[in-house]
RNA sequence: GCGAAAGUAGCUCAGCUGGUAGAGCAUAACGUUGCCAACGUUAGGGUCGUCGGUUCGAAUCCGAUCUUUCGCUCCA
């Protein structure tokens, strides 16, 4: 049973991760917060590396990238252009076949007998949706251009399916007596209170005090009447935790490609910590209410985002490899007609094979202009780019004006921790002093990635070894590469526990070193011993580091 | 959100049908050894997830609650 086997890699790492100060549970002494983990000694150096890098390879190798880092507060306008703040008391339906998402007091409520067709934008919409409804509720819609036709309301909690001409239902479905208001969809979710969002309030006002004297002068009203009255009062003061990173770059977009001079294409870069009431958390760090995110929102003419959404993708996915053991646990999927996000007109997952199967890591989304039109439309703001060099397509003329498609390549910073971890995790066989054969965990994290780099280790703690043990760590620490001195225990013990922690080299100063000079440099993944000189040791870890 | 299982030392776990807790590893000190999980001696560490109930007496039985894991559901 493979299976088996997996989930106690996942069990192990866990293990490991607690025991050597990669992840720990939120709070545990209180008995712990549901889904929230902290990072411990050596998993916030990791965490950092892996950002790092990412910025390395984003921003600071990129002449056509520029990062920002902006508050996680931010205006909830932003959140109402953007659909996430679509209301929070307001009941919300999604369309399942539209992906449309819409209050369910506002839509249209079609009266028994009427018909109930379905208009799409154009005709391969239409025969998408007439695809995606076949294949979800096994019906058959008759397509007529851009119209799907076929089914009618029977009363206010049901519709059914007919053939053309035909007076008695081949199928019917029961419903809320509305259909979506753009496409005029029957095939909706369940009403749902939606507030994905953490809510907080900014200013120190008490808002609870000024609800209690509402509340106590409102008595009489109904229970709906009241509940609108709180909102107006909580609206008032309410802010909320962002819930991804990305709307920051399209809010900020004039303000980055102003003072930095940029020319489409380009991109701009934000690492940072998101908010979600997720419905459920599972998989350890995998999904969590409050997780770190990598995104890049690229700016590019409109028509040439097939091209770029594929150049990111292969991007993106050569990183993820280039830190991994094992190159082939990831993949990437599109994403079906009927999964993408109502703004995106491609989408592509970087998947990797977790214990439980493959699952998302990153997503490269090709957002079209969906979301600098909508803030364009809700600030007033002109989020546009003029390109003098290009001629407008419409009038031939020279100079063109025209709202940028946006490549998207969002990346989980704590999945991609997740990830490393159990593709650095190896159970080996090794001989023991004897030459019996015993085991030895080691983490094989990538060396740049590795929380510390070097270890320097006395073969005794004594005859003068760990002073010169301490010379060596100190110039290490004088040229920023974060290294450990450690004298605990037999020298086989602290292989075996450096080995844990993925730390690439272990140096040891031996009695020889008080001899000539010398000491061994020993590899994490081979075992092996070379001698170098001491005042070299710096730069031999230097060179592997920068040659990793 | 629903269903199932679990929670005992830092970790992995034992503790049968109720009689106030143990092992291995880990940690600390000393001695000996000195290149791949050494040995000896000693020490520290647990109000058995939390709260409540039954009982002369609860880790053990009952209830609630929190957390974790798995499965379903959900996931802009």
């Amino acid at each position: 049973m493979g299976n088996n086997n997996e989930l106690s890699l996942m069990d192990k790492v866990i293990s490991l991760s607690k025991q050597r100060g990669f992840v720990f549970q939120s709070s545990e002494i209180y008995g712990g917060l549901k889904s929230a983990y902290d990072y411990g000694p050596l998993g916030v150096e990791l965490k950092r590396n892996l950002m790092n890098e990412w910025w390395r390879s984003m921003v600071h190798e990129r002449e056509d990238v520029t990062g920002i880092d902006a508050s996680i507060i931010m205006h909830s306008k932003v959140w109402q252009a953007s659909g996430h703040l679509a209301g929070f008391s307001d009941p919300l339906v999604d369309c399942l076949i539209s992906k449309e998402r819409f209050r369910a007091d506002k839509a249209p409520r079609p009266q028994p007998g009427d018909e109930l067709p379905i208009t799409c934008t154009d005709k391969g919409q239409a025969k998408d949706y007439q695809a995606a409804i076949l294949k979800r509720f096994n019906i058959e819609l008759r397509r007529k251009g851009k119209i799907l036709e076929g089914l009618k309301a029977i009363d206010d909690n049901s519709f059914g399916f007919f053939d053309k001409d035909s007076d008695s239902a081949k199928e019917t479905f029961s419903y809320s007596g509305y259909v979506s208001p753009t496409f005029g969809s029957p095939f909706l979710s369940d009403e749902r209170q939606f507030n994905l969002m953490f809510r907080s309030q900014i200013g120190p006002v008490d808002v609870l005090g000024e609800i209690t004297s509402y509340v106590e002068k409102n008595q009489e009203k109904d229970g709906k009447e009241i509940r609108k009255g709180i909102e107006d009062i909580v609206k008032k003061s309410a802010v909320y935790l962002r819930p991804e990173t990305a709307q920051a770059m399209f809010v900020q977009f004039l303000n980055c490609q102003q003072s930095m001079s940029m020319k489409i294409p380009f991109g701009i870069a934000q690492m940072g910590k998101s908010f979600r009431n997720e419905v459920t958390v599972e998989h350890f760090i995998f999904r969590s209410c409050e997780f770190e995110q990598m995104e890049m929102e690229y700016f590019v003419e409109p028509g040439t985002q097939k091209d770029w959404l594929e150049y990111w993708r292969d991007k993106r996915m050569e990183w993820w490899q280039s830190f991994a053991n094992n190159p082939d646990k990831f993949r990437y999927r599109s994403h079906e007609k009927d999964e993408l996000a109502h703004y995106a007109d491609a989408c592509y997952d970087i998947e990797y094979e977790y214990p439980w199967g493959f699952d998302e890591l990153e997503g490269v989304a090709s957002r079209t202009d969906y979301d600098l039109k909508k803030h364009a439309e809700h600030s007033g703001a002109k989020l546009s780019f003029f390109d003098q060099q290009k001629q407008d397509p419409e009038t031939g003329k020279n100079g063109w004006r025209y709202t940028p498609f946006v490549i998207e390549p969002a990346a989980g910073a704590t999945r991609g921790l997740l990830v490393y971890l159990l593709d650095a995790y190896h159970e080996e066989t090794v001989p023991d002093a004897e030459g019996n054969e015993s085991s030895r965990v080691v983490m094989k994290l990538h060396p740049r990635l590795a929380p510390m780099k070097a270890a320097v280790l006395p073969l005794v703690k004594k005859e003068g070894l760990p002073e010169i043990a301490r010379e060596i760590v100190s110039d290490f620490f004088k040229a920023g590469i974060n290294t450990r001195y450690d004298e605990q225990h037999s020298i086989g013990k602290r292989y075996r526990r450096h080995d844990e922690a993925g730390t690439p080299y272990c140096i040891t100063v031996d009695g020889q070193t008080k001899e000539d000079g010398t000491v061994t440099i020993r590899d994490r993944d081979t075992m092996h011993q070379e001698r170098i000189s001491k005042d070299q040791a710096l730069q031999v870890v230097r060179n592997r580091l920068m040659e990793s």
